[in-house]
DNA sequence: AAGCAAATTCAAAGCGCTTTGAATATTTTT
DNA sequence: AAAAATATTCAAAGCGCTTTGAATTTGCTT
């Protein structure tokens, strides 16, 4: 029977190196999985002939033989005539990934169209492709996470899922908090009207972030100006046409929180070509997801923020799926993650 | 003999579902698998039944039998403590992946340690866990593409490795081309102290870009002042801190050119900081990967660009790789995409 | 030195598919 | 209607591992 030539590429599989040590195919597997059963020598000379001939065990023979896929999935949906990859989302994946090398997963990354992503779920777990999955960008009541249950295949969100009645694991920035207090210190500046630059309307954490800054403003007496706030796809012309519009208001407001730092470019942008200053004529405020790419490193920071390590998240997150994967008895668990608060020069008291 | 638990999670395999049609596993395989000899009547039954069941066959049992991993691998390198995830690189994952779900291919990402780099191609291939990988950033001679060739397989290179002897498949942006029309663009608009904001000096496409701007230079007999030419990792705050260092020297350039338009934003806050209008005091041209979070939508488009979609890069490179991997004898071959030049209001003419 | 327990090793089965080579059913030809 | 040709189906082997349950070897007791 001839088999294709990918089969025969690697030829240092486990049957040559038992042949080659004269033990059985069971005792070099052992020895090298660490059962303890093996005794020392024999331990010894497995490992320096693995080494010698850089074997590693086949892993497609491996996967079927334990059933298991060894293997993440980070299913994201791209809009038709819209997709778009959230740059975040790269810097959670190294996040994650470097959990995964830590335990020997696979990162399997998909990018399906929008209206098949349920059944994209489905296929994954009728394939059996992975062990588990990562959930990205929830919106307030996602039906995947229903749909994951039934399929029974384990997994953690990135972010919440307020209205849903499944019970799920997770791992969320304090969005709430974060706005609150955000909000809360531009208004202890004295700031009155303040903006909200908000991501997508039906995202889990806009909401919350809607929450901590309308709790903010309750708390302190201040009426909310519901048209100050802003939802939208967090890029930086977002930002940009945004700025533009809110302050070529009547009332334009005093200060502008964005929901992330690419907006707070767009924001800055918009701010400058109306030769205002930043700071000084208006104050903006930021949350910071402590992108690479965008970190500053200046001895001032540049931006207030509200400041939480989405690679952190990221990790953490992956951290959570492994432990669930491999402990299926495991209880479903939440991680809240607090961001810092930090002051640059974007806000500056009210002029009054 | 029990199984561990994973390995039950689906029971509707080909096993069940040739009983419950009462055919052998062959025929429902190759019912399936559309194979010619399968009776019409038959094969109906068979895809009636599978539709029904949701039946899809398991992908770590399809991939030990047919020896192929459907997956092809993506390594990204992280420095240490300069963990950089580049978001160009997401643009072009989104590409990839689109050209990958059309043929069935899993995309594995992993982000290695630098000094684990070569090592970890190594693994992949003695895992058998990938049937091709793609080869980002390549340096201007780059060891993997040897290594890659050792381990014979399949690979392609999205850029290009000038100096290296190996043969190759590639897809590549003509940044020579870009970079010579961006400069010489410039030069006819009377500007002769040019800055070049080039990314890593080691990297090939960078060395490339450095050509294309010194040949323009040298065929309008203009002299190559060294040090307007800045090297250094793409981000905001790297075009911010150069342009700052730039237009404080005694004879500052009239015209900058970044390399990535995230650069291009750091130019922009540079300038405007310096109380300059972008344009009107100083032109700016920048290359542009067409990246969906920065996409400008305006109608007359703010900055000047050579413009490449990277995305595009991504499909083309993915397809060129299924392509490769499943015909072994196929030639290399290379892709050249040229970009546009667009010219938007970033650039103006020099004063005289 | 026989007897028993513990330490090692092994042959074979199984993971769920694909593929081979043979067997059976159907159709066509004489 | 039998023989030959064709169409269709099937049983079993194999992919390269892990794991089971049994066999063998070694070490200790008495």
């Amino acid at each position: 029977m001839t088999r294709n030539k990918s089969a025969l590429k690697n030829t240092t599989n486990l049957k040559f190196l038992a042949e080659h040590l004269g033990l059985s195919q069971t005792t070099v597997s052992r020895a090298l999985n660490g059962f303890p059963e093996v005794n020392y020598k024999t331990r010894q000379l497995v490992q320096a002939a693995a080494q010698k001939f850089n074997y590693q065990p086949n892993a497609r023979a491996k996967r079927l033989a334990t059933g298991r896929s060894m293997a993440i999935g980070h299913l994201v949906s791209v809009s038709k005539g819209h997709e778009i990859v959230n740059p975040i989302f790269a810097d959670f994946i190294a996040g994650a990934s470097a959990r995964y090398i830590e335990s020997g997963y696979d990162l399997l990354l998909s990018l399906v169209p929008d209206e098949k992503e349920l059944s994209a779920y489905n296929d994954l777990a009728a394939r059996d492709a992975v062990d588990g999955v990562i959930i990205h960008t929830p919106k307030e009541d996602d039906k995947r996470l229903k749909r994951l249950n039934e399929l029974n295949l384990p997994f953690v969100v990135h972010g919440r899922s307020t209205k849903s009645n499944e019970v799920y694991n997770w791992v969320d920035v304090n969005n709430e908090s974060a706005f609150f207090r955000a909000t809360e210190f531009l208004i202890d500046l004295g700031h009155r009207s303040i903006a909200l630059l908000n991501g997508m309307a039906d995202l889990d954490f806009a909401i919350r972030r809607t929450k901590g800054y309308e709790r903010a403003l309750s708390k302190h007496q201040i009426d909310l100006v519901s048209d100050y706030i802003l939802y939208g796809e967090m890029t930086e012309p977002y930002g940009y046409r945004s700025t533009i519009a809110l302050l070529d208001r009547p009332s334009p407001p005093t200060a502008i929180i964005a929901s992330s730092i690419l907006v707070a470019n767009g924001v800055r942008r918009g701010v400058e070509e109306l030769g205002l200053k930043m700071g000084r004529d208006i104050s903006i405020l930021s949350h910071d997801d402590d992108l690479s790419y965008f970190r500053d490193e200046s001895d001032v920071p540049v931006y207030s923020v509200t400041r939480s390590s989405v690679r952190e998240a990221g990790y953490k997150s992956a951290d959570l799926l492994i432990k669930t994967i491999e402990d299926p008895t495991r209880q479903c668990e939440g991680i809240l993650i607090e961001a810092d608060l930090m002051v640059g020069t974007s806000t500056k008291p009210a002029k009054s």
